[in-house]
DNA sequence: GCGACAG
DNA sequence: ATCTTGTCGC
């Protein structure tokens, strides 16, 4: 487990962030496919919080895309860099997960992140901003639409419907259980829409949520529980 | 102006 | 995200 210590120049106040993601947003790269699905590697990453002593950690997880087994993990933990407010959620995720990431053995191959890539109010989510950053290709998949609409996807799983920003599709609602709630997938960096579903679905054989989310979550959880509960 | 709002 | 008991179901 790494230490992080928020960096020099991070943004201080939500109009500095926002300044600071209309000028990144611009290094998006939209027009690769991306790795093919069962392939390579695929890693989660996810982060979680103790507001109260300020204590925050994060946790990327590796698995073989073809086989969903483990092939390496890593963890940090810091202090929270940023309160969360809807739209700038990356400035408070990403100097832990980059930490973690660093930290990994071998290359993460595909990021799946906890969150919206182009699906946000100026179309660079957390996935965005964490590809931008570190190069890779990263998709992101979240649990609710956030304030997009979207029509109800047929009840089986692999089914679709876009996720709308007015008429502009921004992502997808994926079902990837039969009659269970859909996930929200939307592009990071270096993939396209069809291909982050279909990895979508590839990591999930039996669960609503990616096995790198569920992974990443665990791990994320059990390392700030250690960092609160210890040392 | 007020409410909603990824995690 | 996090606070939280029991409960229905495979």
């Amino acid at each position: 487990m790494t230490t992080v210590r928020i960096p020099a120049g991070w943004p201080a106040t939500e109009e500095q962030a926002r300044a600071v993601q209309d000028e990144l947003r611009t290094r998006v790269l939209l027009d690769e496919p991306g790795p093919p699905p069962g392939t390579g590697h695929v890693t989660g990453v996810d982060v979680a919080y103790d507001d109260e002593r300020d204590v925050v950690a994060a946790a990327a997880v590796v698995l073989d895309a073809a086989t969903l087994e483990v092939v390496a993990e890593a963890t940090a933990v810091g202090r929270i860099s940023f309160p969360y407010v809807p739209g700038l959620l990356a400035f408070r995720e990403i100097p832990t997960v980059l930490a973690a990431l660093d930290a990994l053995p071998c290359r993460p191959g595909l990021v799946v992140c906890d969150g919206y890539g182009l699906a946000h109010p100026r179309r660079f989510g957390l996935a965005g901003h964490l590809g931008v950053l570190t190069g890779l290709p990263t998709i992101g998949v979240a649990k609710n639409p956030f304030t997009f609409t979207y029509d109800d996807p047929d009840a089986s799983r692999g089914s679709t419907s876009p996720l709308l920003a007015d008429s502009e599709e921004v992502g997808r609602a994926l079902r990837t259980r039969d009659g269970v709630k859909p996930v929200f997938v939307s592009v990071g960096h270096r993939t396209d829409l069809d291909n982050a579903c279909a990895h979508v679905l590839a990591l999930t054989p039996k669960y609503r949520l990616p096995e790198t989310t569920r992974r990443a979550d665990a791990l994320c959880r059990e390392a700030l529980r250690e960092a609160t509960e210890h040392g």
